[in-house]
RNA sequence: GCGGGCGUGGCGAAAUGGCAUACGCGGCAGGUUUAGGUCCUGUUGGUGGCGACACCGUGGGGGUUCAAAUCCCCCCGCCCGCACCA
């Protein structure tokens, strides 16, 4: 093969020039899954609650300021991970884990959006279930993802697909349902209860649209009315329906000759009677919002954009809310026999209503001028169609048929962050004190994901949470206070002379160009995966270099929210760190620890360490981790040119690189003599007393160029770097116009200009 | 078209008004090694010069400032979003 093809056992054990105790992709392998067992022993990241089923150990945490760090959940994709999609777990790995070492009790918690269209179709492709390769894709995603010795409490992750968690889905559509938008109520108006709505027609406190008394009005008029007011409500609908396919498809799905992209049938604008949920009430707040949030501009404007115009010609519509696939959430509704165009919603007792299990789920081709039939059509339970239920809705057993329809791939989505806080519970969605506490002030306190969702998604949960939050259930008037975009991992792909993508981990570099199995090579941008042949499996990484390479290697590529391209090449940098990190610590000859020295920092040793520390701190905290890197690299390479390392630095540095570096950051604390893990150890503090200079040497420029320095005290002001400069033999003293002296900067000598002739 | 963003060594990048290119890759030289690889040390923007140095240099042009990659204007190039769609 290539460059990418990896050392085995037996070529290791023939090289005895090696050191055998060498920092390599085996050592770490045997650190990392040692550390990733321990953890997950000592159940090291569970963030114990102040109450409830998980509050075991929150004593310990009491004090501290709480922090809840979420990821976007991802689906759980058949294929595995490249490297790609783990730079933002990484990310707020990194980060919660700094956190906990600044004194935060931090809720990391990962779970799987497991329903919707992506499953559906995965199971389609391969012939099984949805309900089983949902969970066979998550433990092979669980399985990558440990393997980065991500630090999540476990015991939280939700399945949007779970009855358990979807039941609440269902609970907040009923929420949704049995509210109306009053515009008088507040500022901007709020959700309040069906009821009063009922209510207030009752008492005549609210006129009818025409005038009439509300007892005037026949049964069915009064719940029209009624119904035309529900947050959620059904309406005739243009979608795109393809008959060929059975289902409806998305506008990209459609191409300029009005066919279906995939398979060629025609496709027909046309009206169909769907679910549909008014956002459109919330649009003004939605709007308003946007300005107490911790939020990249360009998100706010694409969801301002979005919703439209201040002041009324909003573009937004309402949410279509119904799909005829078979992979999503039922919903709660049953039509009576006797008057099947109106919905009935079941109460909170009749939930979860269960997605039936069918074999057969793909969508039926239909006649062209036949409407769609939802996939739950076909489902039988027992021999008699699922749709036909017998219930007792309070006047007695009664027939009904169910609602066909299921809700789309965002239901989940939009509210899975809160389940996160009580994910056990049955009796309610979340427990009121457990979801003051994580949630209050701002909501979620740091939200990452990829921008893709800068609107769609965002705008979906807000809109739901702001209906929990008229609702009493959120405390919050918005679910995430600070959001994060991280960029993409980019990497090169490889064209021959025909044109042809060649595998990317083959190619070679060579002066002024590429090549592939001898022949030259042309250059593609690209991103990455299957069709262009340059994916990277995190598998091969962890093979090669270890975990803790590859987290720090995409750390150290460029600002967490940029674009980055990937190059297997330059990982050897990141790994040599690690390489020269140990070896401070561990004599590789022979595996013992290397006995610290006891003997105090000397100046420059400190001073060096305790700008670090400053500079590390500032880096991580603003998620900066590039830069946090390179000046951990610095501080090493100073300690690799001492003839032994003082406990004093060897200690600190240990602790800055472990968010960064956990596996081996616990592996060379532990050899300095402590038992326990370092994931509490407080973060090194910085003395500014240390951290001083003593003197500064300032560039000093005449005319805007520099031409020599002066060193002065660093507390010199301006009159002592002026005499200081006067001092100096190449000060042009006799033609200086102007001395601009910036104190601890520089110095700008701006000479006469000669009188013009 | 409209809106937004970006442009710095061979490459990923750092510097947000104050010595441009920190840190890493790659390159070059040396050490270790039977050799290659690994690992270690040094060096590495361009041009000129033996050299101390000098000049040029952050897509191009102009401006503001003692001082501009950074702020302003014009131009060029590239990328993203543009409405119910996962």
């Amino acid at each position: 093969m290539s460059r990418l093809r990896f050392e085995t056992m037996q070529e290791r054990q023939m090289d005895e020039s090696r050191p055998p105790f060498r920092y390599d992709a085996r050592l770490a392998d045997e650190i990392e899954l040692r550390w990733q067992d321990r953890w997950e022993r000592e159940g090291t990241f569970h963030s114990p609650d102040p109450v409830g089923a998980l509050s075991d150990g929150f004593a310990r945490v009491a004090g501290r300021p709480k922090f809840y760090l979420l990821d976007f959940f991802p689906y759980p994709s058949g294929i595995g991970l490249h490297v790609g999609h783990p730079l933002g777990y990484i990310g707020t790995d990194v980060f919660g884990r700094y956190l906990r070492m600044t004194g935060h009790h931090v809720l990391h918690p990962f779970g799987f959006d497991t329903f919707g269209l992506p499953a559906e179709q995965y199971a389609i492709d391969t012939g099984q279930h949805p309900a089983v390769t949902v969970q066979h894709n998550a433990a092979v995603m669980r399985r990558q993802l440990r393997r980065l010795g991500l630090g999540h409490d476990g015991r939280r992750e939700i399945l949007t697909s779970d009855p358990s968690f979807y039941r609440w889905t269902q609970w907040i559509f009923l929420r949704i349902f049995n509210s109306w938008y009053d515009p008088a109520a507040g500022p901007l108006g709020r959700a309040r209860p069906i009821a009063e709505l009922v209510a207030e027609f009752e008492s005549g406190q609210r006129p009818t649209p025409d005038g009439r008394p509300w007892a005037d009005l026949a049964a069915g008029e009064q719940r029209d009315t009624i119904d035309g007011h529900r947050l959620a409500y059904l309406a005739e609908e243009i979608v795109n329906w393809c008959p060929g396919l059975g289902t409806v498809l998305a506008d990209e799905e459609v191409t300029d000759e009005g066919r279906s992209a995939v398979g060629n049938y025609p496709v027909y604008r046309r009206p169909l009677r769907q679910w549909m949920l008014r956002i459109t009430s919330y649009a003004e707040r939605l709007v308003a919002d946007l300005d107490s949030l911790d939020w990249p501009d360009n998100v706010k404007r694409l969801q301002r954009n979005w919703i439209g115009p201040p002041g009324g010609p909003y573009h937004l519509r309402d949410w279509l809310f119904s799909r005829q696939r078979y992979w999503g959430e039922p919903f709660p509704i049953v039509y009576d026999e006797a008057d099947p165009t109106r919905p009935i919603a079941l109460p909170d007792e009749m939930l979860p209503v269960t997605l039936p299990d069918m074999t057969d789920f793909r969508p039926v081709p239909q006649d062209d001028d036949s409407d769609p039939v939802p996939a739950l059509a076909r489902a039988r339970v027992g021999g008699t169609p699922w749709a036909d239920v017998t219930l007792d809705l309070g006047d007695g057993p009664r027939r009904y048929r169910r609602e066909l329809n299921v809700m789309p791939q965002w239901a989940g989505s939009c509210w899975y962050y809160l389940r996160y806080l009580d994910p056990f519970n049955d009796k309610a969605l979340v427990d009121p004190p457990l979801q003051r506490y994580w949630m209050e002030p701002i909501g979620v306190d740091l939200y990452v994901g990829g921008v893709e969702h800068a609107v769609l998604h965002l705008l979906y949960a807000r809109f739901f949470h702001k209906v929990l939050y008229d609702a009493g259930v959120a405390s919050t008037p918005e679910p995430f206070g600070r959001l994060f975009n991280q960029g993409y991992i980019l990497a090169d792909a490889f064209t021959d002379a025909r044109g042809m993508y060649v595998p990317a981990a083959a190619v070679t570099r060579r002066a002024g160009g590429w090549e592939y199995d001898g022949q030259p090579v042309t250059r593609r941008a690209g991103k990455m995966g299957k069709s262009l042949k340059n994916g990277v499996s995190p598998d091969d990484m962890y093979d090669a270099y270890g975990a803790d390479t590859l987290r720090l290697y995409e750390m150290a590529m460029g600002p967490l929210d940029g674009d980055r391209a990937w190059h297997t090449d330059d990982i050897a940098g990141v790994h040599r760190f690690l390489q020269r990190l140990w070896r401070l610590i561990v004599d590789e000859n022979t595996g013992e620890t290397r006995p610290p020295a006891a003997e105090p920092l000397d100046p420059a040793t400190a001073r060096l360490l305790h700008q670090t520390i400053t500079t590390v701190r500032e880096d991580f905290a603003a998620l900066r981790f590039n830069t946090a890197i390179a000046r951990l690299i610095e501080l090493t390479a100073h300690a690799s040119r001492m003839d032994a390392v003082p406990r004093a630095l060897a200690e600190p540095l240990v602790l800055m690189v472990a968010p960064l570096a956990p596996h081996i950051a616990e592996e060379l604390w532990q050899r300095l003599g402590h038992p326990a893990s370092l994931t509490y150890e407080p973060f090194p503090q910085a003395d500014p007393a240390l951290a001083a200079q003593a003197s500064v040497i300032l560039p000093v420029q005449v005319d805007g160029k520099v031409r020599f320095t002066i060193e002065v005290p660093a507390s010199a002001g301006q009159q002592a770097i002026a005499e200081a400069l006067a001092g100096h033999p190449g000060y042009p003293r006799d033609d200086v116009a102007r001395l601009v002296i910036v104190p601890g900067k520089i110095v700008n000598v701006v000479l006469r200009r000669p009188d013009p002739v």
